[in-house]
DNA sequence: AGCACGCCGACT
DNA sequence: GTCGGCGTGCTC
């Protein structure tokens, strides 16, 4: 910290001036400067937040530049004052920033708008907000502090312009930053889903007993209370199999009951700790690897480990349930050993508590859970303690990657080719999976693992050309083999229903026959079954029968899905509901016919099929509740749910032992998009999906109803051949110059009248025209040209892999944005590029 | 981005 | 007369 600080400053007489690129929460097209006052000048550092003044709103901007010379065109304004008396962000997270920024073409303020969370970046704008819980010590604030704790504890929430007038002026934001510390207020955060962590009771052995003769004399002297003994055996048992105990978990295995625990408990022989699944803080710091890999598994991260030295980033692709986790824990252990820091990322819906209870069997307090879904104050504590070094080990979805770790060894990507690594809406949209491998080159000989059963074919390119290394696990643990996978002809079904029924209109197939037969002969074995319909709701449109009009949201252009249970059209794309219809708005009929069908529809038939099963449904509607999702799996993992009907969320590395068959119930659905990534995301879904069945003892069977049986990524999904999707697909990607042939940008233009984007798109594409013609498709509008009543226009620019070209590429799409926003009529157009879209 | 300034039409 | 619509310029 020392060295840092002087190596940042440049001068320290008074007499000379000092000038600072403050970073601003804004999405402005450059940084700006500001005077660092003299008082400042030998303490500032690079990363400190400061306070500044800008046109007329202040904000708690970030230093990311000392300047000795004064600009010459302007004149800054001082900064008001320092907030913090350390960084906030290393300088490795300020030349992350910017090289997200330049990009994925962003402002830096965007950057660190998604790094920080809320609590610890302030606008004029913030709302502090009383704390109810607030354990106020009187004696600990000083004046000012108290007079604005007073207000607070009175008013229960002010604006920030509310405590300029109440304390003087230029001390606003160092007495608030205090207070938030002091857990006194907090900074409000719109329509953020309070995220209450899960809390669970943990059983676990006094400490005393804990060496073996002291166990043995307790045991061997016990009298009375048979039963109390019983249970105790049977939580010696238990935690030995599986580290973490949990009161609910061992009651019903032990068959024992409350108060035979409260016995034991009482004798202060078991202790009960009641504490939160991810929030792990009370854990002991210890590392404890208690499996130990098979031939093949050890031979892989022998190899994995030769593939490090050589190579910074390494492809670990291993087929379904062949182990990559256990891997994982190894390679997280050397790393730790060193006292190196890691962080293993996963697609968010991924971070069950599966997974994470899996984690901190092996390393309890070193690891902490990140993210989106926790509220600022926990945010901020993980952020602290990962700045620190505190924390060692982070297991979080994409944003993880944007704290401010200081001695990273090693970044696990696991799920590479999950496309939920992109960020998509709001700027950066980034790509975590790339951003990764630039972000370890800033640590000292950071490595990268990217782990996959069904790589994206970009990754998997890298890793035949030697960009990356690659390790490869094709068998399956414990020797559990493949799933069997056969199609089901939709078409020749239907043909021979009608032949059956003698009319001549041909049935649409939900469920085959076969499937239904099939999922019977489970049911009767006790094994659990998954049905995957990618598609929720009930029916994705309504259609009168009379004359053919559809439904359509009134802010997009798409129809609208009726949700049988809510009674009520959705639109998936803004969200908004309406009341379901009766009556044909063109023609006036009352007679509907539902097209097409989702999981709520599937779960009803199900429901008609098999009277006695117990069936649940897994969608984005079905877990929207805090634990939702992670109540389901658990019923489905305790085998109270036969039947699970879901979508994607099912297949993301979900873990169930005894489920021997999936269903796929319309796998056109997913054959037919038009995504030059179709083929890719169609394999990826349906071999992940075919992962689920047989994990552990016996075979699994996957049956696949398609129409379109000849599809060739089917013929490779029954092969299980990955290696034969890639050969197939690396050629029409060459052919056609798609990735990883080309890099794209898709440049999106959004306005409320549709000529107006429209124009905005060719002037972007006539200014462009001059160096990049050859690489330009467009302007088209997309297939939904309208959402949320903005219409959309497209740019498609696929250039070239050469560092220069899409360097200018990029400067040439900044400067057109900025001729069109100084286009009259044209400000108004939303202009958005996305780099690397998925 | 976000905010003030200023130029126009519609109203008490 | 003035209220408020939004097009325009500008922020260190």
């Amino acid at each position: 910290m020392a060295k840092e600080k002087s190596d940042n400053i440049l001068f320290t007489s008074s007499s000379t001036k000092l000038f600072a690129e403050i970073i601003i929460p804004l999405a402005l097209p450059e940084t700006y400067i500001w005077e660092i006052p003299s008082q400042y000048i030998s303490t500032i550092t690079l990363g400190m937040r400061v306070e500044v003044q800008l046109r007329n709103k202040k904000y708690a901007g970030i230093v990311s530049k000392l300047i000795a010379q004064a600009p010459k065109e302007f004149k800054p304004k001082e900064i008001v004052n320092v907030l913090d008396d350390e960084p906030l962000v290393y300088e490795k997270q300020l030349i992350f920033w910017k090289w997200i920024a330049q990009y994925y073409m962003c402002s830096e303020g965007e950057v660190m708008q998604a790094a920080i969370p809320a609590n610890l970046k302030l606008t004029g704008e913030s709302i502090l907000v009383w704390n109810e819980d607030a354990d106020v010590d009187i004696h600990t604030l000083s004046d000012e502090e108290y007079l604005l704790t007073e207000a607070l504890e009175l008013k229960k929430e002010l604006r920030i312009s509310e405590v300029q007038q109440i304390l003087d002026a230029n001390h606003v934001y160092p007495i608030i930053k205090k207070l938030i510390e002091k857990n006194i207020c907090f900074i409000w955060e719109e329509l953020k889903e309070k995220y209450k962590p899960k809390t669970e009771i943990f059983i676990e052995l006094n400490p005393k007993y804990s060496n073996e003769k002291a166990l043995e004399e307790l045991l061997n002297n016990w009298s009375k209370a048979p039963k109390q003994l019983e249970l105790l055996l049977a939580y010696l048992h238990f935690s030995k199999t599986e580290g973490e105990v949990i009161q609910s978990q061992l009651l019903k295995k032990a068959n024992a009951n409350a108060a035979q625990l409260k016995g034991l408990i009482d004798k202060n022989i078991l202790i009960a700790e009641k504490r939160s699944v991810d929030r792990i803080a009370s854990l002991p710091k210890q590392i404890s690897i208690d499996f130990t890999l098979s031939a093949l598994q050890q031979q892989a991260l022998e190899n994995l480990y030769q593939q490090l030295q050589i190579n910074s980033v390494c492809l670990l692709h291993g087929i379904t349930a062949s182990g990559k986790t256990l891997l994982y824990i190894k390679l997280i252990e050397q790393y730790i050993q060193q006292g190196k820091q890691v962080l293993y990322m996963l697609p968010e819906i991924a971070l069950t508590t599966q997974i994470i209870r899996r984690i901190q069997k092996h390393f309890g307090g070193y690891i902490a859970i990140y993210h989106s879904k926790f509220n600022s104050n926990e945010r901020v504590e993980i952020w602290n303690k990962v700045k620190s070094g505190e924390i060692k080990i982070v297991l979080g979805a994409r944003s993880s990657l944007l704290l401010p770790f200081n001695d990273l060894g090693l970044i696990i990507v696991d799920e590479e080719h999950d496309a939920s690594y992109k960020q998509q809406d709001p700027a950066p949209r980034y790509q975590a999976r790339d951003a990764a491998i630039y972000y370890a080159s800033l640590f000292n000989n950071a490595k990268v693992v990217l782990g996959s059963a069904t790589p994206s074919i970009e990754t998997y390119y890298n890793a035949l050309t030697k960009k990356y290394g690659l390790v490869e696990l094709t068998e399956r643990y414990a020797n559990a083999a493949m799933p069997n996978i056969q199609l089901i002809d939709l078409k020749k079904v239907a043909a021979q229903q009608m032949q059956h029924d003698k009319n001549n209109v041909q049935p649409k197939i939900i469920l085959s026959p076969e499937l239904l037969n099939e999922i019977a002969i489970s049911l009767k074995n006790k094994k659990q079954v998954i049905l995957f319909q990618n598609r929720r709701g009930y029916s994705p449109y309504m259609i009168c029968k009379t004359c053919g009009w559809i439904p359509h949201c009134n802010n997009c252009n798409v129809t609208l899905t009726f949700h049988k249970s809510t009674n009520k059209l959705s639109c998936h794309y803004c969200g908004t509901t309406y009341p379901s219809i009766n009556t044909c708005a063109a023609c006036g009929s009352h007679h509907f016919m539902q097209k097409n069908f989702g999981t709520e529809k599937i779960e009803e038939l199900i429901a008609e099929h098999f009277i006695d099963a117990k069936i649940a449904r897994m969608d984005y509607d079905s877990i929207k509740g805090k634990n939702a999702h992670d109540t389901l799996i658990k019923l489905f993992e305790q085998q109270r749910v036969d039947i699970l009907i879901g979508t994607q969320i099912v297949v993301k590395g979900l873990d169930f032992e005894h489920v021997n068959l999936v269903g796929i119930i319309d796998a056109d659905g997913i054959l037919n998009f038009t995504d030059f990534r179709v083929n890719e995301r169609a394999f990826q879904l349906m071999e992940q999906v075919s992962g689920r069945a047989g994990r552990k003892e016996g075979t699994g069977k996957v049956l696949i109803q398609v129409n379109n049986i000849h599809h060739p990524v089917l013929n490779f999904v029954q092969q299980h051949s990955y290696q034969n999707l890639y050969k197939y697909e690396l050629e029409g990607r060459k052919f056609y110059h798609y990735p990883p042939f080309s890099r794209i940008i898709i440049v999106t233009f959004k306005h409320k009248e549709n000529h107006i984007a429209e124009q905005a798109a060719n002037i972007m594409m006539q200014g462009l025209q001059a160096n990049f013609k050859q690489y330009i498709q467009g302007p088209s509008q997309p297939i939904i040209d309208r959402i949320r009543n903005l219409y959309l226009w497209e740019i498609l620019i696929k250039l070239p892999k050469d560092a220069t070209i899409i360097h200018q590429c990029k400067i040439a799409i900044l400067q057109q944005t900025a001729i069109i926003h100084n286009t009259k009529n044209l400000r108004g157009v939303i202009i958005v590029p996305d780099v690397d879209p998925v």
